[in-house]
DNA sequence: ACCTGAACACCGTTCAAGT
DNA sequence: ACCTGAACACCGTTCAAGT
């Protein structure tokens, strides 16, 4: 276990080249934001309930106080995974041409910048009205959105839903399994399928039928669009409804 | 504090009148049942973090281990409060004619169960498809769209989206603040709506314009309506889209 | 059938102390 | 500036033992 990103075994400092916490090579230095960026690691391979400063510290090869230099407590280290999920958001470019469809390209980063760690979705969610990067992704399905025509009220609903619905898309895709440890993922969603597959027929012929598809999602590019183009069908025949109403 | 619900100074077995976890008069005998409900409780007023096996023992003043008879674990626990939030779920009666309508009325009566445990919404959701009254639930979820002519594929995509939306309405309103314990909520909300007011107009005009309609929800009912209207309005948009492509 | 006592392996966190 | 040691108040859980 020279320079294992995250090990199982996580007996970080039994050798001599211990601190292997990080992927390049070995020897990653403690900092803060390597800290942020282990912990975001840790969530993806063993699930966010493994995230501990005491954890994270052994990775390190180093005492949990130690932690507490770079990161103040627990929740704020939470906070900065949250942000750094949001930070590599980069917004594109504004065409207020394209009407609602711009809705679309905000969704598909937001989606993107979720799915590289789908265990920590709301980790973002609660930080997307307190720092920055999140901020301005609510600051600019906002600004689509009542450029479209939409009230304040309204605006503020379905920015929102905006927002949930790609946390949704991403930690509830079929299969997903955030909470469980990777190693254990593909064991525990045979499990579920064939719980399914195995129901009464007579009782719930549609779960026995779909059980494939309600437990693995074959194209993801698929699903993510089919979700986008969702909220933007509901948008697009609000805001016809309500032109229809004004005239 | 004869009869206190959740008694945040927590001391259940201190005077002779113990056992006062339930609402009803005093001295809940300790059950499977009791411990689920006071769980729920607990996690309504304290948050979910506040729910540990620990301090429900104390509140009903006995032993941590004396939980393990009515629960195998705590894991068991958190599973059957998902089940207990579900199973009041009593399912309206199917109505085929209604086409893709008959749907509100089924988000309706989940928005309206999620809703009495709002910090719980998680523990609801994974138990959709492991529970029964949830996977009559899902099963009535697929009926109605795989009789509206989709396919599949897409009838376990809506389904899941359905499900979800739900929960997002319910976890996402707008001041749910649901990990916060409620003797800080009111707190916690003015300071996020400071925040927004306070947040510099000319790079976030909206989020200082909406401030108000992000940070609280007047109408709770009108919020839920417009919710599932969006999400029928999507769905309803993807049936003619399909319709018009198949003639 | 139902509960307790003692014990174990975990947590997050503080505070004084080291270099 | 950056890290450690010892200590505290919490967790969930097991297991043998009590009634």
């Amino acid at each position: 276990m020279v320079s294992a990103t995250v090990s199982t075994t996580g007996s970080g400092a039994a050798d001599g080249s211990a601190r292997t916490a990080s992927a390049d090579g070995r020897s990653a230095p403690l900092s803060r934001q390597a800290v942020i960026d282990h912990a975001l690691a840790l969530a993806d391979v063993d699930g966010p309930a493994a995230v501990s400063i005491r954890r994270i510290a052994q990775d390190f090869g180093v005492t949990p106080m130690a932690l507490y230099w770079h990161v103040k407590n627990k929740d704020e280290l939470l906070a900065a995974m949250g942000d750094r999920i949001l930070d590599t958001i980069d917004l594109p470019d504004r065409k207020p041409a394209s009407g609602l469809e711009e809705l679309r390209g905000l969704l598909a980063v937001l989606v993107d910048a979720l799915h590289r760690h789908p265990g920590c979705t709301a980790l973002a969610q609660q930080r997307v009205l307190a720092c920055d990067s999140g901020r301005q992704l609510a600051e600019r399905a906002l600004d689509i959105l009542r450029s479209n025509g939409f009230g304040v009220r309204q605006s503020a609903d379905l920015s929102r839903a905006a927002l949930q619905t790609s946390i949704m898309l991403v930690s509830g895709r079929p299969g997903a399994e955030t909470a469980t440890p990777q190693d254990e993922r593909a064991a525990v969603l045979a499990g579920k399928r064939a719980a399914l597959v195995g129901l009464p027929a007579d009782r719930f012929p549609h779960l026995v039928e779909c059980a494939d598809a309600l437990t693995d999602c074959d194209d993801e590019a698929a699903y993510y669009g089919a979700g986008i183009d969702l909220y933007l069908a509901g948008v697009t025949a609000l805001q016809q409804c309500q032109a229809a109403a004004a005239r």
